[in-house]
DNA sequence: GTCTATACTTGGATAGAC
DNA sequence: GTCTATCCAAGTATAGAC
């Protein structure tokens, strides 16, 4: 039956849907099979039936909105930008990161991969492909620049991942929505100044 | 009497020891108090007798190491330095931290805080007492310094408390102790750089 | 202050009816 | 594919003996 077999996807996506939000509002330690039942308002059992146990359907939801997060990120910077142009997408896609609580839940499994090797595993295999994406970012973006004989890309990939994830650790501890923005317009000037001066006068004079 | 309250005493810092490593190497999820008595080798109801609650537990473990870190970063950071030897003891102050488990704590806990409000509020107080201890230093450190021109405290402060956690999540899930030595290590010329270039041109040229 | 025993709750997971 | 019912494991917390 094509229908019962859309239903039975139509279900798939609500249980995803429903796991990723009680992940984001109550936190990985009250996201039981039980939790994201109620808040979907469908049958507990339905979360073994189609994914077997609660941490492979987490991994799922996180993956879900991870691909399409990806995708995005691969629009918006696909396109040539000169480094101001480049900071304003940056902070575009972070918003929306924020927003869609795709950065919180992110944290939330990376937290709770400390004492679960399965999660561990997954979730280290989804960072290094950000971290991956992240040092091609820096490459391209460096590329010809003098400022390119400062930053190693990979390094400064796993800072921006830190800094990121670190980020929504603290933006739900106060409820304060003002700190990432804040960030992006404080380092601002520094970074355009490190800009023109290194390109003015290269990055080994002194 | 004097030796059973001792012994009370000693009870408490074998529970509180117990507590910070079951965190530390189960993570947040996994830290029962029985899991904790069984790290210990205690009575589980021992925990209930002394601090009431598991969560009250982990916040005084948490808070007892905290103390002691704070004390350490003002005798580390108290004397005047040049910003290289600055960094050097930084440098230092982090790796103790990491050594210790303290920022994975702290990480677990923040983490953790997300759907426990009494939780939250302990933690939001303990990391908005590190933000203020780190933009007074980035006070000290900006002072007379053209640089002071472009870096605001507070936001640079709070960078630091976010990049700080964010290596703390990322570091258990690759298990990979290389990762800090590097981002210090990339980060030097980079800095290097900008405090030279700065200090010849100012922060507005261009 | 510490231990044993236990009441109570929540959650993971499955069997079997529909 | 979904629902009801249920079993079992694990955890919190307390009472009461020592």
């Amino acid at each position: 039956m094509l229908k019962a077999s859309a239903q039975g996807t139509a279900t798939r996506e609500r249980i995803l849907e429903a796991a990723f939000e009680t992940v984001r509002r109550e936190g990985y330690a009250n996201t039981s099979a039980r939790a994201i039942a109620r808040r979907g308002s469908f049958n507990q059992a339905l979360i073994f039936y189609h994914f077997g146990e609660v941490n492979q359907l987490l991994l799922a939801a996180v993956d879900r909105v991870g691909e399409a997060r990806r995708k995005r990120y691969r629009e918006v910077l696909g396109s040539p930008a000169d480094p101001l142009e480049f900071a304003a997408r940056a902070r575009l896609l972070y918003d929306e990161d924020v927003d869609s609580g795709h950065s919180t839940v992110v944290a939330e499994l990376c937290a709770a991969s400390s004492g679960n090797p399965v999660l561990r595993e997954h979730m280290l295999a989804r960072m290094e492909s950000w971290l991956g994406f992240t040092a091609e970012l820096f490459k391209r973006f460096l590329g010809g620049s003098p400022l390119a004989a400062l930053i190693e890309p990979k390094a400064a990939a796993g800072a921006v991942l830190a800094l990121y994830l670190g980020m929504d650790l603290l933006i739900p501890l106060d409820g304060d929505p003002r700190r990432a923005p804040d960030l992006f317009h404080h380092a601002h000037p520094l970074a355009a100044t490190l800009v023109t001066l290194v390109a003015a006068r290269g990055p080994h004079s002194a």
